[in-house]
DNA sequence: TGACACCTGCGT
DNA sequence: ACGCAGGTGTCA
């Protein structure tokens, strides 16, 4: 589900009904007791009675900011799902964590697959966190150069080092077909193979397709929603990941391949994205 | 670097 | 019945 520009439109979304408010009790679900670190009993300990100062996010983390320094960190997974409604709202299947706001209305959390996380985390904690994370794609300080030197200074295949999270924040398996078949780049090329004029294009066509997504609030293919439970629009603004093997490339009209790279399935126009360039 | 694990649900 | 899914962690 959610890639940097989906947790983005999440972020956005809640901000006006969280921003502020003081959580006034937090409930985990019997069933989904690993939801959350530390264990259910201080996490909830430590979460009741403080306010939400700002939300922010790092990556693909949604971060609560709370009065008592701490930070809640919260990462989606695949289908972690965020609302605030009213505590008469009716309630789906799967909700793990949900906490009642001074307001009068529930922050509720549901993952079908069980697979985000929770934590709550010290400032000390947080700057370890934080040093784990690469760059964000858009920090100004992220020149050309720069990237250019940091896939230098990496020999992994391309694709797989982009959904790196140490090597750079937010990008997934959506926005790295499109950012590689916009560059005209090889998921399978090496990082220290690109020359200096791939690489800044590359970074270009990241950033590029990352706020084309977030202007349209994100791409659900199924399951995403932002914390109003809308979906996004981005999907028919895709160019290679929503099509299939064989499907006319289109931008050259030859046939694209679907192949697995790096354990993730991965659509490329062999004729666009050359595995070598030079020969060409 | 890859194989597999963690989960549930949906489309073929 | 089987393959696949927006993510990542751990093992060899």
């Amino acid at each position: 589900m959610p890639e940097l520009p989906e947790v983005e439109t999440v972020r956005r979304t809640l901000a006006p009904h969280l921003t502020g408010r003081r959580i006034l009790q937090t409930h985990i679900g019997e069933y989904r007791r690993t939801v959350a670190t530390p264990d259910p009993e201080r996490f909830c300990a430590r979460m009741d009675g403080r306010s939400i100062v700002e939300l922010g996010r790092r990556g693909k983390f949604l971060l609560f900011r709370l009065d008592s320094g701490d930070t809640v960190t919260i990462h989606l997974r695949m289908t972690g799902e965020l609302s605030v409604v009213e505590p008469a709202a009716a309630t789906t299947p799967h909700m793990h964590l949900w906490f009642d706001l001074d307001d009068g209305r529930q922050l509720r959390y549901y993952d079908v697959r069980k697979f985000g996380r929770w934590s709550l985390i010290t400032p000390a904690q947080f700057e370890l966190f934080d040093q784990s994370i690469g760059p964000e794609p858009f920090d100004p300080e992220l020149t050309a150069e720069t990237f250019a030197s940091m896939l230098r200074g990496r020999r992994r295949i391309l694709k797989p080092l982009l959904l790196d999270q140490s090597f750079i924040a937010g990008i997934g398996n959506i926005y790295a077909d499109e950012a590689l078949f916009r560059a005209g780049i090889h998921p399978r090329r090496h990082s220290h193979e690109l020359t200096a004029d791939e690489a800044e294009r590359l970074l270009c066509e990241i950033r590029w397709v990352l706020s084309s997504a977030l202007e349209h609030r994100g791409t659900t293919l199924r399951d995403y929603r932002d914390g109003n439970g809308e979906p996004g629009e981005n999907l028919s603004r895709l160019q290679i990941y929503s099509l299939d093997h064989d499907d006319p490339c289109p931008r050259c009209g030859a046939r694209i391949v679907r192949d697995v790279v790096g354990q993730r399935g991965t659509r490329f126009c062999p004729s666009c994205q050359p595995v070598n360039p030079q020969a060409k």
